[in-house]
DNA sequence: ATAGCCTTGACG
DNA sequence: CGTCAAGGCTAT
C-alpha cells in the first residue's frame, strides 16, 4: 500500500466525488461523469433543472439533475473540445501533453512534500465532503491543498453576451467554482486552451471560452526549486490544518445558529461577519502559539496575522457560499446584493484556485510582503497592499462594508484591473523567491 | 439514461 | 510495444 495522501486526493472526481478513472475531457474524472459528459455533448442533449440550478451533485445524487451535473462538468473544467465530432476512436488528442504536464506537476508536488517532510495531516485526503451543494464540494476540495491560492493571472472578462451564448446558462456565475476542486486545487487543471482547436465544431465549441466561462491560464508555472529557504519551510510547518480550521468555524457557526431562536437567526450577512470574526480569532490563536513567531519581532507577526487572515478569507467565503443553502435557508432571505456578492465570491475563489500556486510560493509571498511592510513602514504602502488583498479576500471587504467603508464597491467594478495588478505582485514575489533559491 | 467494461489507435 | 484517453457496447 503505497498510497500517499496525494494519490488519495486524485482519486475523487471533481464533479461527483466518485473514484477517478483517469483523465477524461481535460481533467481527472470518474468513469460515469466521463460517460455522462460524452453522451451529453455527442447527442447535443439539453437538460432543464427543476430546482434552482444549484443541485448538489455527488455520487448518490448525480443522476437526479443532469442539468446541474453538466453545469458542474463545465465548471470544473471538462472540455467540450475533447469530445470528437468525428467519433474517431483511440489515439491521442491535443490534450495529451497537458495531461502529462499535469501528472508531472502532481509528482513533483508529491516528491517535494515527501522531501520536505510535510505531515499528511496538513493536507488530508479528499474525503467526500459534507457538501450542501457542489459549490461547497468543489470549494473544499479546491481550497484545501493550496489554502492560500492566488488569483488568476488573466482576469476573466465575460460580458453578459458571453453568458447568453452558452446553451446552458451562465456557468461561470451561477455555477462558479469549484472551487476548488475538488478539484481539488490539484485537480483544477490549468490547461491552456488557447492552442487547442475544437474537435467538436458544433455550437458547444463555437466559443469555448464563453461556454466554459473562464479561460485557462497560460501562466501555469510552478517549477520547484530544490533549495527552499528554511524560513519558508518553517512557515509552512507552522501552517495550521485548513480543514480543521474550516470545520471548526463551521461547527461554531452551526452551533451558534442552532442556539438562536427563530427570530434571532443570523441572516447571511450576519453569518459572514461571524465567520470573519472566527477566522481572525483562529489565526491570532495560531500566531500566538506558533513557535516560529516567538522568534520574530513583534511587528512582523502582526503583519503576518493580518496577511494570513486576508489570505484565508477566501476559504471563509467559500464555506459561506457552499453552506448558504444549509444554514436554515438564510440565503433566501438575503437580498440581491448579497447573493450577487456570494456569486462574485465564488467566481473569485475559482479563479484563485485555478492558478494553483504552490504553498511555498504563497508562504514566500506572504513573508516578502511582511518584510516589505516592516522595512518601508509607509502607511500608504500598507494601505495599498491591504486594499489589493481586500479585493480578493472577500471577507475583509465585508468587514469594510460593515464598517461603512464603501470603497469596495468601486473594487468590485474594477476587480479585473486589480486582479492583474495583484498577480503581478504575486509573480514578483515568486520571481524573487526563485532568484533567492538559485543563489 | 446510466455506468462499468471493452476496443481502438496515436504517441512515446 | 505499452500506455491511456478517446468512443463503443451492454446489463441494469
Amino acid at each position: 500500500m503505497d498510497y500517499t495522501y496525494d494519490e488519495d486526493l486524485e482519486e475523487l472526481c471533481p464533479v461527483c466525488g466518485d473514484k477517478v478513472s483517469g483523465y477524461h475531457y481535460g481533467l481527472l474524472t470518474c468513469e460515469s461523469c466521463k460517460g455522462f459528459f460524452k453522451r451529453t455533448v455527442q447527442n447535443n442533449k439539453r437538460y432543464t433543472c427543476t430546482e434552482n440550478q444549484n443541485c448538489k451533485i455527488d455520487k448518490t445524487q448525480r443522476k437526479r439533475c443532469p442539468f446541474c451535473r453538466f453545469q458542474k462538468c463545465l465548471t470544473v473544467g471538462m472540455r467540450l473540445e475533447a469530445v470528437r465530432a468525428d467519433r474517431m476512436r483511440g489515439g491521442r488528442n491535443k490534450f495529451g501533453p497537458m495531461y502529462k504536464r499535469d501528472r508531472a506537476l502532481k509528482q513533483q508536488k508529491k516528491a517535494l512534500i515527501r522531501a520536505n517532510g510535510f505531515k499528511i495531516e496538513t493536507t488530508p485526503p479528499m474525503v467526500s465532503p459534507p457538501q450542501t451543494d457542489y459549490s461547497l464540494s468543489s470549494s473544499i476540495h479546491g481550497i484545501h491543498p493550496v489554502s492560500k491560492s492566488m488569483p488568476l493571472s488573466t482576469p476573466t472578462s465575460m460580458t453578459p453576451t458571453d453568458y447568453d451564448r452558452s446553451p446552458y446558462g451562465t456557468p461561470s456565475l451561477g455555477m462558479s467554482m469549484q472551487n476548488h476542486g475538488p478539484l481539488p486545487a490539484y485537480q483544477y487543471t490549468s490547461f491552456s486552451s488557447r492552442a487547442i482547436k475544437s474537435e467538436y465544431p458544433d455550437h458547444y465549441t463555437s466559443s469555448p471560452d464563453s461556454l466554459t466561462g473562464y479561460p485557462y491560464p497560460d501562466t501555469y508555472q510552478t517549477s520547484s526549486p530544490t533549495n527552499v529557504p528554511q524560513l519558508i519551510l518553517e512557515f509552512l510547518r507552522c501552517d495550521p490544518d485548513e480543514l480543521q480550521v474550516q470545520s471548526k468555524i463551521l461547527n461554531y457557526l452551526q452551533q451558534e445558529q442552532a442556539s438562536r431562536s427563530k427570530h434571532e437567526k443570523l441572516n447571511t450577512f450576519g453569518i459572514m461577519c461571524r465567520m470573519a470574526d472566527q477566522t481572525l480569532f483562529s489565526i491570532v490563536e495560531w500566531a500566538r502559539s506558533c513557535v516560529f513567531f516567538k522568534e520574530l519581532k513583534v511587528r512582523l507577526p502582526i503583519t503576518l496575522v493580518i496577511l494570513c487572515f486576508l489570505n484565508r478569507c477566501e476559504c471563509g467565503v467559500t464555506l459561506m457560499a457552499g453552506r448558504k443553502t444549509s444554514l436554515s435557508g438564510v440565503s433566501t432571505q438575503a437580498g440581491a446584493t448579497l447573493n450577487s456578492l456570494v456569486l462574485r465570491a465564488q467566481e473569485l475563489v475559482r479563479k484563485l484556485q485555478s492558478l494553483q500556486v504552490d504553498r511555498r510560493e504563497v508562504a514566500f509571498f506572504l513573508l516578502t510582503l511582511s518584510v516589505v511592510f516592516l522595512a518601508l513602514e509607509i502607511s500608504v504602502c500598507h494601505f495599498v497592499f491591504c486594499f489589493f488583498f481586500a479585493v480578493h479576500k472577500i471577507t475583509f471587504s465585508i468587514w469594510l462594508w460593515r464598517s461603512n467603508v464603501f470603497f469596495n464597491k468601486w473594487a468590485w467594478q474594477h476587480v479585473d484591473l486589480i486582479n492583474s495588478l495583484f498577480v503581478h505582485g504575486v509573480q514578483l514575489g515568486i520571481l524573487g523567491w526563485r532568484l533567492r533559491g538559485s543563489i
